[in-house]
DNA sequence: ACCAAATCCGAATATTATTCGCTTTTTACC
DNA sequence: GGTAAAAAGCGAATAATATTCGGATTTGGT
């Protein structure tokens, strides 16, 4: 909780704001390169005020993935429960990521290429976002061996690795790189292959 | 090029405690918190001097995982040779991946959770570096599929995405939250599915 | 032993995140 | 609709720290 709820209307979009401005910027420039000036300048108000809303310039930086990602987990599960089987549940979770990353690129560099990999994550509210991921996975790894969809001797640990490994990893080449040139396009092959090793 | 290669003979040590004192400092705090006095305090020098030997923190930090990459690929080189098989090489090349890693945890902590991801690999000499994993390993998968070992239809880009960012997220996982707790003994299991993943 | 270059250091300098003191705006209440 | 308290706003300090500077010291070659 790095700070309290605001108590004023207009403060409420002001901390969007931030949040927006902040996003923009860091994706830009990195974290330790961003500098506060800016943001303020990108967000139309003072530095100073910045701190009204944030205690720090890494609070900051650390609240934006943590609402987006759940909002990502709250949108999978809503989807997920019409589908009948855990293989597909577990497609369409892989696919939603690498969409969401596409969608929101600046984000997205946030996320995967600063924060995720980070030592410095020792702040509870993204650490708990991030190792909510792997959860999911693992959880759905176990459904499905227990419905039979796939062997029982298949380590869900080292599977959920595999899976979030590989698509983390094309997320990052294309956020640095670009390359596939069409992330959508590749998305499809890859959670295919990725699914295929679970019938070996 | 961050330096010029050194004039005097006891310059070439002095460089090397600068960079093994970063090490340390760097893994144990992050770069962008780590502070160029307690390297300087750590290599037993003025905090100037360090600016004899390297332009900027970050070329300092960046200088750090080049050489000992150059030296895994090498030595994987000089061990593959007498490998006759494709599978057999990259197999091997992921083990000596995660061992070297574990052997090396600062370092590691440096390179997969501070510089491999980072935004800031445009600096020549790094990325490059990272660069060569990636070739390594797509070079071999095309041999493999010269010689028949697995099917000519696997995208080789594809394919190693998978296997980088696999064997990357167990260690990033590792070095973050000290699990799988034995690393070494993990590895060969990983090793093992994801090569059962070229016969599918 | 001596010179030029290399190396070293402590003391400035520069950049930036963060804090402070004060003013303006909003909200709640009569 | 007037007013006081709280919230939000700002520009000017403050503090931390990377980098530069000027001059002293050490080194390697002769």
């Amino acid at each position: 909780m790095p700070t309290q709820e605001p108590k004023q209307q207009r403060s409420r979009q002001r901390r969007l704001d931030v949040l927006t401005a902040a996003t923009r910027v860091f994706a830009r420039d990195g974290i330790a390169k961003a500098k506060m000036a800016d943001i303020a300048a990108e967000a139309g108000i003072a530095v100073s005020s910045i701190y009204n809303y944030f205690p720090t310039k890494q609070a900051l930086a650390y609240e934006i993935p943590t609402q987006r990602l759940a909002h990502l987990y709250a949108a999978f599960e809503s989807h997920a429960a019409a589908l009948p089987t855990m293989r597909a549940r577990l497609a369409l979770f892989l696919t939603m990521t690498a969409d969401h990353a596409r969608e929101n690129p600046d984000w997205a560099r946030l996320l995967y290429l600063e924060i995720w990999p980070s030592v410095l994550i020792q702040e509870a509210g993204v650490r708990r976002s991030v190792d909510d991921f792997g959860r999911i996975i693992v959880a759905m790894l176990r459904e499905g061996s227990r419905r039979g969809e796939w062997s029982a001797t298949l380590d869900p640990h080292r599977t959920a690795t595999i899976l979030m490994g590989s698509i983390t990893h094309m997320l990052i080449t294309w956020l640095l790189y670009r390359r596939p040139a069409d992330l959508q396009a590749a998305t499809g092959p890859m959670v295919a292959q990725l699914m295929g090793m679970l019938d070996a």
